[in-house]
DNA sequence: ATAAAACTGGACATCCTCATCCAGATTATG
DNA sequence: CATAATCTGGATGAGGATGTCCAGTTTTAT
């Protein structure tokens, strides 16, 4: 369904998403997602070629997010490194005389847009945890639930340079 | 998404449905759903053996759907060809003492789920035209929306042996 | 400056999906 | 029976997705 590249890419986006503000070697994001070192490379590259992740070369290098959690989707992280294929029109072109060939791939679009629209809403903060109780690790998670920060995917850049 | 198999499987399906009990050859399948021919044969043999089509050899033979289309549904061509790979469990097991990655999962699996309804819901009969004033077709579709008919899938045979 | 840590990017290997081809088996027709 | 039509099933190959490896570059610490 989903690619195996797009879940990993997503594995790591929300494990790093644990502590967003810090920056993890690839070593780390591999470890804990159990994702295989020297692919997850080339997985991590991509994302911050599109600029959802921030990375850092040398001594303390390593990847952070670059944006809040609150701000990235799960479509969002599937559609930089493998978007889902919507079926634009029947692929039988007007040659589609047939009876319910073209309503055949209405109905399978149909049901893509129903996951574009599931992994929309989707963030990346309502993947960690929401029970009260489970606030375990330090982690300030921004109060308010769903606040006011549009999910906001395909900028490639924005001026939030508070480094 | 789906396979291009899968969506072979369909097109071939939704297509023989056109005069559902008319027996067609590999070629004029192919040619009428521009699926490659000799791909194409295997993908009927699959759906043979499954038992959603009817084979015949020799002279004058060919492939016939075995079911009504009011009882075959996408989902279940689906399920015969290549199946939607739900995701039962974390695929890290124990080992997720991770934040999200068990519930990205969950949500990945939920977004498959709503895949799952929406294409079982979606039968064969319901691709051929539903157009009221195109019912040109004999086929007296079934009224009242979900009606009385259950779109039967997984089973192997059955004794409507109506030839 | 030097060394170590870490990402970058290209080359390469592996596996699976998609696709083709063909010999063989089955069936109808004359 | 002989022939043609048609499905069956195995061998084979092209191409992409997945995965590995390594030399090169950048950055920090000493």
């Amino acid at each position: 369904m989903f690619t195996q590249t797009s879940e990993y890419a997503l594995r790591a986006v929300a494990w790093m998403a644990g502590d967003s503000e810090k920056v993890y070697t690839t070593g780390e994001i591999a470890e804990g997602t159990k994702v295989p070192t020297s692919y997850l490379s080339k997985v991590l590259q991509t994302l911050a070629r599109a600029g959802l992740v921030r990375s850092q070369r040398g001594l303390g290098g390593g990847f952070s997010l670059a944006r809040r959690p609150e701000e990235l989707t799960v479509l969002g992280v599937i559609e930089v490194v493998d978007p889902l294929p919507r079926i634009e029109h029947c692929p039988l072109g007007s040659s589609c005389h047939a009876e319910g060939l073209c309503k055949l791939h209405a109905a399978l679009d149909e049901a893509m847009s129903l996951v574009e629209d599931c992994l929309r809403k989707a963030t990346i903060a309502s993947l960690l945890s929401d029970l009260p109780s489970e606030s375990a690790f330090g982690l300030p998670r921004p109060e308010g639930g769903t606040d006011s920060t549009q999910p906001s995917e395909g900028l490639s850049e924005d001026s939030k340079d508070e480094s």
